[in-house]
RNA sequence: GGGCCGCUAGCUCAGCUGGUAGAGCAACGCCCUUUUAAGGCGUGGGUCGAAGGUUCGAAUCCUUCGCGGCUCACCA
């Protein structure tokens, strides 16, 4: 019993489609008929007056008039007014489906509903349809959002998507435009002799970035695998079976920051064109672009950041040499030593120290040029540092034959002659593995199997990658990343409202969909503390206890408690849970989960492992009831 | 990870220096043959994100936690 308006609402939104059910209807039929989408209708009125139409959609208004009740349904393609008379419209039927004037009132805003009927117009003039029939298609037993402001609440409008476009359709554009984008993209390469391929999401190692990975494991093969941080080395496997054009609309997992340009998941489009270099793709990703926005968007010209850049003039070409030395007056070119590009980098304010001065360059670049290159722009010649899978120029060795695409400040692809030479690229990898400037994590393993590929040979090969998701922003003109991904990652949440809806224990939901926890008794967490067989990996450990009382052993006289710890920062980015956690209160448990219970929790904790835990600074969270007798005692 | 901000009915929002939690939409009942944010009369609806604390008294003040946003850092 529940006096939330949400549970009434859905109690008498069920009632009234149990009681279309007594009445022989099915409130889930899966036929419809529509004949005309509501677009169709209002864009060609003259055609259509008088004739018979079939629309279907969602209804989202509902004025009832006594003998009249006025409507309208929204389709895919729009909105058209229902108008309903109850003089023309047919009685209740339910062996048809029709739902009849006296029936109305079953059928309300939120619901799916048919409408058979002529084309016509009222009075006020606005194009609707008179329905002979009216069928429901599908009950909703949730109500909509406030019709007039939809949802405003950024939260909701990114975990409820589907209500967001409902209540305000035209934020389906940009959806819809990302859609066509990647249609044109797969027409452009298809066009020009690419062949789509699909590469591994499942790689058993992680290349061609440096990313940090997602890891997974497969049970059937029994190892851990990664979830694709790049798709190059497959598509270069390609290449050298044979095909010379290649492309694949892959998706990238990369475990790393989250912002209004970043997610962990996304998406690129990435080539590999065989006997070309990295010239060739600067012509080839520049039409892209221009085709995606002529054949979209059926313009060249979009605002980023405020500012308008237009995509049809020739794109400039400068080398990252020359565009740090325009905006800086520092030519790194010329440096002859680490501790002069160094200098040059603390002059500018920059006193990060770099390696070499190629990372010198790179620096100076991202800090002091890369926010300004709003208009499209190709930057070239990388230094070879930081470029491990490209060719060097022939007449500069020390720079890549590589260049990246910046547009409105944003890095929007990145591109390069691959290189093919096996023993230098296997030396590359392994100086680079080694080398003491890079930190542990940025070790990446070496995948032999791909070495043995180019020791068979891969011809002269090169390839673009620009991110589906920055190009989606660019030309819908959106400045975060979560407005072009229709389901953007975020924590899963149960609302104590669903929860009680649904009868689900919160707790173990976010429980089932917590990572993957560490389990051991407490017994033998004891003996491995007293060993000192295991030691905390930090000095600050977060303890969550989670306790469930079963009320009062009639034999033992006291009361029943189970549970387990949970602890954080005793296992390095894992939780260790450890089982068989219980109190044995010398009195009786507070009626209430108040601080009086957390402080028997927290003195009971300590007691049973803060001895082995003398330098640990525990933090003890309040208890999480998982069961309490006293609240089910009625159950 | 740091800083700032937010979380009140299904939705959109009020609620000031602490004093009985409000409105509109939506819902429920009745009236209405041209409405379109229809209208009129009436009714019901809350764990104020969670837990502690201060207080005679907390949506309001304090602490911690949760979720989210913006921003900085990190990050091809």
């Amino acid at each position: 019993m529940s006096n939330k308006p949400l549970i009434e609402f859905r109690k008498i939104r069920i009632a009234k489609a149990e009681k279309l059910v007594e009445m022989g209807f099915n409130p889930y039929p899966s036929r419809c008929s529509r004949t005309h989408y509501a677009k169709t209708i209002t864009d060609n009125y003259a055609a259509l007056e008088g004739k018979s139409v079939t629309v279907a959609g969602r209804l989202m208004s509902w004025r009832k008039h006594g003998a009249l009740t006025f409507g309208h349904i929204q389709d895919q393609s729009g909105r058209i007014q229902l108008y309903i008379r109850r003089d023309i419209l047919q009685d209740t039927d339910s062996s048809l489906g029709n739902i009849g004037y006296a029936h109305l009132k079953l059928i309300e805003v939120g619901d799916f509903v048919e409408a058979a009927g002529k084309v016509t117009r009222t009075e006020r003039g606005e194009i609707s349809v008179q329905p002979d029939t009216i069928r429901l298609i599908t009950k909703s037993i949730r109500p909509l959002p406030e019709k007039w402001s939809g949802l405003r609440d950024r939260e909701a409008v990114l975990r409820r998507r589907y209500l967001d476009t409902t209540m305000q359709p035209h934020k389906k554009e940009a959806f819809e435009n990302i859609s066509r984008m990647l249609f044109a993209i797969r027409t452009f390469f298809n066009e020009r002799g690419f062949l789509e391929f699909h590469t591994p999401v499942l790689q058993p190692l992680y290349g061609g970035g440096t990313a940090k990975p997602f890891t997974t494991h497969v049970n059937a093969l029994g190892c851990d695998v990664y979830l694709a941080i790049s798709h190059e080395l497959y598509l270069k496997r390609l290449i050298s079976a044979g095909f010379d054009r290649v492309y694949t609309i892959g998706k990238y997992f990369r475990n790393e920051g989250i912002d209004r340009s970043h997610h962990p998941e996304f998406s690129m489009i990435e080539t590999m064109t065989a006997y070309e270099n990295y010239e060739y793709n600067m012509d080839l990703i520049e039409d892209l672009f221009r085709y995606v926005a002529q054949n979209v968007f059926g313009r060249t010209v979009f605002v980023v950041n405020g500012q308008e850049v237009d995509f049809a003039r020739p794109w400039k070409r400068i080398s990252m040499v020359e565009a740090v030395r325009d905006v800086t007056g520092v030519d790194f070119g010329v440096c002859r030593s680490v501790e002069e590009a160094n200098a040059h980098l603390s002059a500018m304010g920059i006193n990060e120290p770099q390696a070499s001065t190629g990372l010198c360059l790179v620096k100076a670049f991202e800090e002091k040029v890369e926010a300004t290159l709003i208009s499209p722009t190709l930057v070239y010649g990388h230094p070879m540092d930081i470029s491990p899978l490209a060719k060097p120029m022939d007449d500069k060795p020390d720079y890549a034959e590589r260049f990246e695409i910046f547009i409105g400040g944003m890095e929007c692809g990145d591109n390069w002659s691959e290189q093919n030479d096996p023993v230098k690229l296997l030396e590359t990898w392994k100086s680079k593995q080694q080398s003491l400037m890079l930190k542990a994590e940025e070790i990446h393993p070496l995948d032999y199997d791909f070495i043995e590929v180019m020791e068979y040979g891969m011809p002269p090969t090169t390839g673009i990658g620009p991110g589906i998701e920055r190009m989606a922003m660019l030309f819908t003109e959106q400045d975060n990343i979560d407005d072009v991904i229709f389901f953007p990652l975020m924590r899963p949440v149960l609302s104590p409202l669903n929860a009680e809806i649904y009868r689900i224990d919160e707790r173990v939901y976010v429980e089932r969909v917590a990572e993957e926890d560490i389990l051991m008794t407490m017994e033998e967490f004891v003996s491995l503390l007293k060993d000192k067989s295991i030691s905390p990996a930090a000095s600050r450990l977060t303890i969550r206890p989670y306790l469930r009382l079963w009320g009062k052993d009639t034999t033992a006289g006291r009361e029943k408690t189970s549970g387990y710890l949970e602890i954080e920062g005793f296992i390095r980015d894992k939780r260790l849970r450890v089982a068989g956690f219980a109190i044995t209160p010398g009195q009786a448990l507070p009626a209430k989960n108040t601080g009086k219970l957390r402080s028997m929790i927290e003195s009971s904790v300590r007691d049973s492992i803060g001895g082995y835990l003398p330098h640990c600074e525990m933090k003890i969270h309040d208890v999480i009831l998982l069961h309490d007798a006293r609240l089910h005692a009625g159950q």
